[in-house]
RNA sequence: GGACGAUUAGCUCAGUUGGCUAGAGCGCUUCCUUGACAUGGAAGAGGUCACAGGUUCAAGUCCUGUAUCGUCCA
């Protein structure tokens, strides 16, 4: 280094120089021979052809902090990159893409290879992008070990699974009734149904009976279904009804005759007590035709559109096209009795965000396997959740587990590996031998590959040594979607959990607590952040605003805090490269070296506990508030004076290391030990020498009181003046510190008088140890204003204090140190007292 | 409807198992380009800790209830 570096750190011209380097000299790369005890985590994997967001960024930062560290414990790491193929949300953009390109309507207008050919191309295009993102980020991943879900290898584990389930009987086909995305036209699990209030109506329609004796009114809030209507029902306990049980009613636009039918399941007191029944598309109404034996025609296609069996009036219309026009036609012929306003919650695909249809077809399905293993890990902590409250969350959903539909209606993902000839059925890895099997058109839900995910991604030596991985950071939005299925997994294929520790991240927003969104455009890119700030400014600013598990309000100004901390580590640097060429000598430990070797082994204390917790805020706030603080603010200050090199560099090693995981690339910059920072060994903190430690904690007390004096007499920066410190105890060290106390309070003199008297009108603050005056002419006013404010405060100390301990169950019942902290205070706050009133009586 | 979380300075948040005179950063005010740093330094103003009860010698911290906001599940 030479003594010219520049005054502004310039992240740019170091960071891609060090990640460089560090690909290069294979510094991520993972040994499962190594002999060092293992640490692992599996990264999330991104979408392929998805770009960094604000959460990849909080997500992997994370990451390569716990990856960091532990290299530096001696630990092997191994950190497994790699992407997943996001079967709807890939598809529905290339999809979208071609129809742009005017390539095709529909992707039958293709077909299913070439279609595909198009996907993979996309995907050689576009993926990869986020990867190269995270290097940016300063990711410390094993990429000689990157996976992507549909390699081949990984595509095997996931056929190989599906076949094994469907032998064990956990999967089976059937026909079902179940989420039906009408504009991604697939099925979906539950999971990725978001329930959503939305406002509607609740239309009141007259069923006339068939011998045209009267009618019965049904309430409905989707008029298009009553084409579909194979019945009305009613609770058998309803007595406004019970007489109407078993007749006939005539059903409008139809002109079809349907049953009255009872059923327990139908709520009396929802809206008129009689609903109707849409056996094809409603699940109630489905298990409620099934127990009655009603036929079940489709009258809405898996497009969205009206099938033919809705009758030529509605024949094609789009549903909510035909919603309209059913309540025309009915409201021509009298039929409705009132239409309310109504909000109820609406089932929306999480892909294609529009209202999910419940639909009758054929879907596979899987019973989860190890469910009660699985739930037990997470109770009795042998997976352990941070925070730990999603616990609950996770019990709660596994408690109430569902067969999963894995089938879905896509051409991009792995192929359901079963066959069909007739009435056989053959599932198997390969393809069966014989002619006249056609293989299933679907393929699996892409959590169906990525619950494989820790364990797919590895060969079996990386198995031996790096499973069950050790930690797992990702969000609570997926805690059903991938981590519960991953124990599942783990448990079912490899005898053991995945994890042993899942850390939630919060969710990113934005400054007005909005959740980011391409949509709403409050999403920076995190690039653009990176050219600004630095990928360390970047990550430090963030992990300052990450509490745990609390969701996390962005604002580009906390990129800000982050680059001035790093630009402040940066000069701090250039004073100590200054000094080790001006004044390289040491000295024997003085008292602010042992007080910053003090301060130094708390922070490695804390800083390390915090990270143990996974803690990552309060580590990153104690480094600044050290860093800034104490090194900066004080010991430098004090440096000016009598420099030591040894110490300097001791700390500033101390911090660099400290740092390194959070700010990977400038602590390798400023770097001076062998090597790489990366195996430096992590900090520990050893029992500091805490001789004169205190004494000089009064000493800046001191100093403060003294800036504070010239500060509010208005006396300006650049003028000496004479200081006078009056101790009450520690004369000697203040004696001592002169020379410092000159420098740092820029006096002309500074001098210590344990009898001192001031002669005329000398301003003057009481701190803890001293009394300080300043010798010059001042406003006698402002002084007396400015000392009876502080007497005043004393005053109110005391007396809270004093009726404290005049408090006879306080001194009986309150821990004794407790009781003597208080009298202590009481002492002091007298002796304060006495002093300033002393200072005032000479006012006068 | 149920579960969980939040409510502390203008803003964003810390406040460990109850034991401070309730803290920090940003913003704001005043002064300062002094040899690491103006991406900086010094000083300052600013809070009935959402509300109401309760437990305790002692409550921002524990308990109960209420309100508002958020998330998840029905």
């Amino acid at each position: 280094m030479s003594t010219e570096i520049p005054k502004a750190y310039e992240p740019k011209t170091v960071e891609d120089k060090w990640y460089a380097e560090w690909l290069a000299k294979g510094y991520f790369t993972a040994n499962p021979a190594s002999t060092k005890p293992a640490y692992s985590i599996v990264i999330p994997p991104p979408n392929v052809t998805g770009v960094l967001t604000m959460g990849h960024v909080l997500n992997n930062s994370l990451q390569d902090i716990l990856a960091r560290r532990k290299r530096m414990q001696g630990y092997e790491v191994l950190w497994l990159p790699g992407t997943d193929h996001a079967g709807i949300a890939t598809q529905t953009v290339v999809e979208k893409t071609l129809r742009k390109q005017g390539a095709m309507k529909h992707r039958d207008d293709l077909g299913r290879e070439k279609l595909l050919a198009k996907i993979w191309e996309w995907k050689e295009k576009h993926g990869g992008i986020i990867i190269q993102q995270l290097k940016k980020l300063g990711c410390s991943c094993d990429w000689s070990r990157e996976r992507f879900t549909m390699d081949e290898g990984y595509s095997r584990a996931v056929l190989r699974v599906f076949v094994d389930l469907y032998k064990k009987g956990h999967i089976y086909r059937g026909k079902r009734m179940v989420n039906w995305d009408p504009a991604g036209r697939t099925a979906l699990s539950d999971e990725e149904v978001i329930m959503t209030p939305t406002k509607g109506h609740l239309w009141h329609f007259k069923y006339p009976l068939a011998d045209n004796s009267g009618f019965i009114v049904v309430a409905t809030t989707r008029p298009e279904t009553m084409l579909g209507d194979e019945a009305v029902a009613v609770n058998p306990n309803d007595e406004r009804y019970r007489h109407l049980v078993g007749r006939k009613l005539t059903l409008p636009l139809r002109n079809k005759q349907i049953p009255i039918i009872a059923d327990e399941a139908v709520d009396p007191k929802f809206g008129t007590g009689c609903v109707k029944v849409t056996p094809s598309h409603d699940l109630a109404d489905y298990e409620m035709a099934l127990r009655h034996k009603l036929p079940f025609p489709v009258v809405i296609a898996p497009d969205g559109t009206m099938t033919d069996e809705a009758g030529e009036d509605f024949s094609g219309l789009d549903r909510f096209e035909c919603r309209e026009a059913v309540v025309e036609q009915m409201q021509q012929q009298g039929l409705v009795v009132k239409v309310e306003d109504y909000e109820h919650n609406v089932g929306y695909s999480e892909r294609t965000n529009v209202p999910i249809e419940p639909y009758l077809s054929e879907q596979w399905f899987l019973k989860y396997p190890q469910v009660p293993r699985s739930t037990a890990a997470v109770e009795n902590g042998d997976i352990k959740f941070y925070p730990e409250r999603w616990t609950k969350t996770y019990t709660h959903w596994m408690n109430g587990i569902r067969d999963w539909c894995i089938s879905r209606q896509l051409w991009w993902g792995h192929r359901i590996p079963v066959w069909y000839r007739g009435e056989e059925i053959y599932c198997g890895i390969e393809t069966p031998s014989g002619d006249g099997w056609t293989q299933d058109p679907d393929v699996l839900d892409t959590w169906f590959s990525s619950w494989l995910w820790p364990f797919a991604t590895m060969d079996e030596a990386t198995l031996k040594k790096f499973y069950p991985t050790t930690d797992l950071v990702t969000g609570p939005d997926i805690i059903f979607f991938w981590v519960a299925r991953m124990i599942m997994a783990g448990y079912e294929y490899r005898d053991e959990k995945p994890f042993g520790n899942v850390y939630f991240t919060g969710i990113i927003r934005d400054a007005q607590g909005r959740k980011m969104s391409k949509s709403l455009g409050n999403s920076p890119d995190p690039l653009d952040l990176i050219a600004k700030y630095g990928a360390d400014g970047l990550r430090f600013g963030l992990m300052l605003i990450a509490p745990q598990g609390q969701d996390i309000l962005f604002d580009e100004k906390r990129c800000e805090v982050g680059r001035n901390f790093m630009n402040k580590l940066w000069n701090a640097a250039r004073f100590i490269q200054m000094q080790r060429s001006t004044n390289p000598s040491s000295r024997p430990l003085n008292a602010h070296d042992r007080r910053i070797l003090h301060e130094m082994n708390e922070a490695i204390s804390t800083v390390s506990t915090a990270l143990d917790e996974y803690k990552f805020s309060e580590a990153a706030k104690e480094l600044y508030d050290f860093v800034w603080g104490d090194f900066c603010d004080w010991y430098i200050e004090a440096s000016k004076l009598a420099p030591n090199i040894a110490v300097l560099d001791e700390v500033f090693n101390v911090i660099l290391r400290l740092l390194h995981p959070f700010a990977p690339f400038i602590t390798e910059e400023l770097w001076r030990g062998d090597g790489s920072i990366q195996f430096a060994p992590w900090p520990v903190a050893k029992p500091a020498d805490m001789t004169l430690v205190p004494e000089t904690e009064a000493l800046y007390a001191v100093v403060t009181v003294g800036r504070q004096l010239r500060s509010d007499n208005s006396v300006d920066p650049k003028k000496k003046v004479q200081f006078v410190i009056k101790p009450s105890k520690h004369a000697d060290f203040f004696r001592a510190e002169t020379a410092f106390l000159t420098g740092i309070l820029n006096a002309e003199t500074v001098t210590i008088n344990e009898q001192y008297t001031p002669t005329g009108l000398t301003p003057s603050l009481v701190a803890a140890a001293a009394t300080v005056f300043m010798v010059g002419a001042v406003d006698p006013a402002a002084e007396r204003e400015k000392l009876t404010k502080q007497l005043a405060e004393t005053e109110k100390q005391i007396t809270a204090t004093e009726a404290k301990l005049a408090n006879e169950n306080f001194v009986q019942r309150a821990a004794p140190i407790a009781v003597q902290r208080e009298r202590d205070k009481l002492a002091m706050l007298r002796e304060q007292r006495e002093k300033i009133q002393a200072l005032l009586v000479k006012l006068v």
